[in-house]
DNA sequence: GTAATGATCTCT
DNA sequence: GAGATCATTACC
């Protein structure tokens, strides 16, 4: 992805990157759950109180990685959007395994567990280096459909400016997280059951 | 310096 | 429904 796909306002970036390909060195995934962050008028946005030193990255250029530390014990992954100064952002909340990923990948702290994603990657450049997104064209995966339905909903798990349609997921994609879906994939891996369209809500 | 908080996950 | 567990932030 350019560094022009990320300077455009967090919603149409979220739902330009489901389908797209999250690759940090030999693993990939393809992205299938997202949510956006608006920035300084976004009450939920951890940039909402402004600059910190923590949120540096996501009034910086597009393209750069906001990787931070939530409840002690989990990594989220976020990419900074819109042009400098703004402080939109894209949270990453689910990907299918495409290669090299063997534990679950359905929730923010456990998708950047299974690829391997720590605080070291603060701030790094997405659009070069080892951590990448590109597009679903370029990495051989041809049972996986290019077209799909995208599904609305409010954002998972925050208590404030709740109930915005900011978060948007591949309808019907068994990766999907959310309400139930931990149960449903516990029950697809034991009865080794089809859930493609079982997830939607 | 101290205390509250949280864009989560797992188990009961 | 509660506990784990700590960086960040706000407030003294």
């Amino acid at each position: 992805m350019t560094r022009a796909f990320y300077a455009r306002p967090a919603v149409e970036v979220a739902r330009d990157l489901l389908g797209a390909i999250l690759r940090h060195g030999t693993a990939s995934a393809r992205i299938v759950e997202v949510e956006a962050y608006l920035g300084e008028n976004d009450a939920a946005a951890h940039s909402a109180r402004g600059l910190t030193p923590r949120t540096q990255v996501l009034f910086g250029p597009p393209g750069h990685a906001y990787v931070y530390l939530i409840y002690g014990m989990h990594h989220c992954l976020n990419i900074a959007v819109e042009r400098t100064g703004n402080a939109g952002c894209v949270l990453l909340r689910a990907v299918e395994p495409i290669a090299d990923v063997t534990l679950p990948t359905n929730g923010p702290g456990r998708l950047t567990r299974a690829l391997g994603i720590t605080l070291e990657h603060y701030g790094v450049d997405l659009t070069r280096g080892s951590l990448t997104v590109c597009t679903p064209e370029t990495v051989c995966a041809p049972e996986r459909p290019l077209t799909f339905e995208i599904g609305v909903s409010p954002r998972i798990g925050i208590k404030k400016a709740d109930g915005l349609p900011l978060r948007f997921f591949i309808k019907g994609n068994r990766y999907v997280s959310g309400l139930g879906s931990q149960r449903l994939a516990a029950r697809a891996a034991a009865d080794d059951q089809d859930l493609a369209g079982n997830v939607v809500r």
